[in-house]
RNA sequence: CGGGGCGUGGCGCAGCCCGGUAGCGCGCACGGUUUGGGUCCGUGAGGCCCCCGGUUCGAAUCCGGGCGCCCCGACCA
């Protein structure tokens, strides 16, 4: 890089993000078009999402599995929908071991396939559902414009897949699944989320229901961050998935799907970040604490590391992620830039005033320049960082909510929408329209239903395009 | 798949029009200097100039062909 600062996010939000994807050492480019190699700083923090949502998903009774890599082809074939909404964008192997296969083997893009194959041989009676399932897996979509976490031909995920007997109880762990992104979502990233139900345009290929949670990126563009399926009888049908009942009757079971993916780290750098870099909460933060020390002469160094040895030891075993910046060629100026950069929420400075005083300095990522700086006394330094970093965790998420908020619109009439959308607001609007009227929205403004949010104002009014008295309001922006 | 651009050390680029055997910034290594907001100086390592063919005494440069990538329009966690 010749340039020492990073593209700022007003001048240009896409560079931006590109840059910082790479500069923050989050990802570097692969050899394979569309595909990145995630490195270690990035992979940490989709390890703290994983982390989060594998204690949650164990919490609600799931169990972790995992079903193979390649589906046959015909599997993908036998749910309409669902072929037609994923053949577009399907790898598919055609020869293995040096000669040309029977059948061809499709690169999972979602496992409801396999997984619904199994489920038929594992389920017999009532007493095995609910049947609830998740994996933790990579999948393939050859996407064609692809962005490094955002949109990329491989990506890791976690599919939850369960069964059960009733529609209301696949309805009812479909919603929660959606609560537990949402919770996960706003206390772990805090990043604010939209919960609702997709329009049926923006439906998943082959689900009764969809439901989402949407963020606002800084650009505000919407970005959906997880999605929660409803897949009704569909797949049951098509796998034959089926139980006997207490009056032993043979019945269709209702399944459900749920996904959140890699994605979700753009979401984290896209939400937080600013035109320094990245500001990660901390409850993802690979390093939650660093150190940089302050010294000149030798003696100096001497005096100064064994404060910050000591420091670093105390905040490890208060259970605070910290790391100490020894590198020796760099001054510390270019330090304190290079881990706002990287997002680092809080940056601790032990010089030798300090060790003289039995102090330190402590910079907050999320309040910039000297306001956001503290002198402070090493006794009891772990309790004030313990609380800077709930503090810190929780403003991020009020000023994400601050900024979404000021920026979604409510519009009663076509030309609003359309003026709220090409000022990259979101626009909030009874609906009524038709699958086609929705084409037609998104072909004038350029932006998709995201969700009818489950919040609700209640009463009716008329529909922004075809003035239809309608019940429900939906949220319309610009995506990624 | 239609329109535009680009392939030159790890990264970003100049050189190409006007052929003469490759340069700059960053990064990297070593030494020194500096270090409380992106130090400075010196030395050094590192290049099938995308590939194949042609023209020429001589090709990164000119000509022909191929490949790859990026950007913009129809799909998407």
């Amino acid at each position: 890089m010749s340039e020492q600062a990073v593209t700022a996010q007003s001048e240009d939000f896409s560079r931006w993000y590109n840059e910082i994807v790479y500069r923050a050492d989050l990802a570097s480019p692969s050899p394979v078009r569309g595909c990145v190699i995630i490195k270690p700083y990035g992979y940490e923090i989709w390890e703290g999402i994983k982390a989060g949502l594998d204690r949650r998903f164990k919490e609600t009774g799931h169990q972790n599995a995992y079903f193979p890599l390649f589906i046959p082809e015909s599997y993908i074939k036998r749910e309409a929908e669902h072929v037609e909404g994923f053949s577009p964008e399907l790898a598919v192997v055609t020869h293995a071991g040096g000669k040309e296969l029977d059948e061809p083997l499709v690169v999972r893009p979602t496992s409801e396939t396999v997984i619904g194959e199994a489920f038929s041989d594992w389920i017999q009676s009532y007493r095995d559902l609910p049947l609830l399932i998740n994996q933790w897996a990579n999948v393939v979509r050859w996407e064609l414009r692809t962005r490094p976490f955002l949109r990329t031909a491989e990506f890791l995920w976690q599919e939850g897949h369960t069964a059960h007997a009733t529609h209301d109880e696949a309805e009812a762990e479909t919603l929660q699944m959606l609560d537990v992104y949402a919770d996960c979502a706003m206390n772990d990233a805090a990043i604010p989320v939209i919960k609702g139900e997709k329009s049926r345009m923006e439906r998943f290929a082959g689900a009764l229901r969809t439901y989402t949670i949407e963020a606002m990126m800084r650009d505000k563009r919407a970005l959906q961050c997880g999605t929660s399926h409803n897949l009704g009888q569909n797949f049951a049908k098509a796998f034959d998935i089926r139980y006997l009942t207490e009056e032993n009757a043979q019945r269709y079971c209702w399944t459900t799907s749920w996904g959140l993916s890699t994605r979700m780290v753009g979401a984290v750098v896209m939400t937080h970040g600013d035109d320094k870099g990245l500001r990660l909460p901390p409850k993802l933060a690979p390093y939650q604490v660093v150190i940089v020390p302050i010294y000149k002469s030798d003696e100096q160094r001497g005096a100064v590391m064994d404060a910050v040895e000591r420091l670093s030891r105390s905040l490890d075993s208060a259970g605070i992620r910290v790391h100490i910046d020894r590198r020796e060629g760099q001054s510390p100026g270019f330090k304190f830039n290079d881990w706002e950069m990287r997002g680092v929420p809080v940056r601790m400075e032990i010089g030798p005033r300090d060790v003289e005083k039995n102090n330190a300095v402590l910079a907050r990522r999320d309040v910039p320049g000297r306001a956001g700086k503290q002198f402070v006394s090493q006794d009891g330094i772990v309790d004030v960082l313990q609380s800077l970093l709930v503090d810190i965790q929780r403003s991020l998420l009020e000023d994400a909510r601050a900024f979404r908020d000021a920026h979604i619109q409510d519009v009663e009439t076509c030309q609003q929408l359309e003026e709220a959308v090409a000022a990259g607001e979101w626009a909030r609007a009874w609906w009524a329209g038709s699958d086609d009227d929705e084409l037609k929205v998104k072909d004038d403004t350029g932006a998709t239903i995201r969700c009818f949010p489950f919040e609700q104002p209640g009463g009716a009014g008329a529909c922004v395009l075809t003035g239809r008295q309608s019940k429900r309001i939906a949220l319309f922006a610009k995506a990624y």
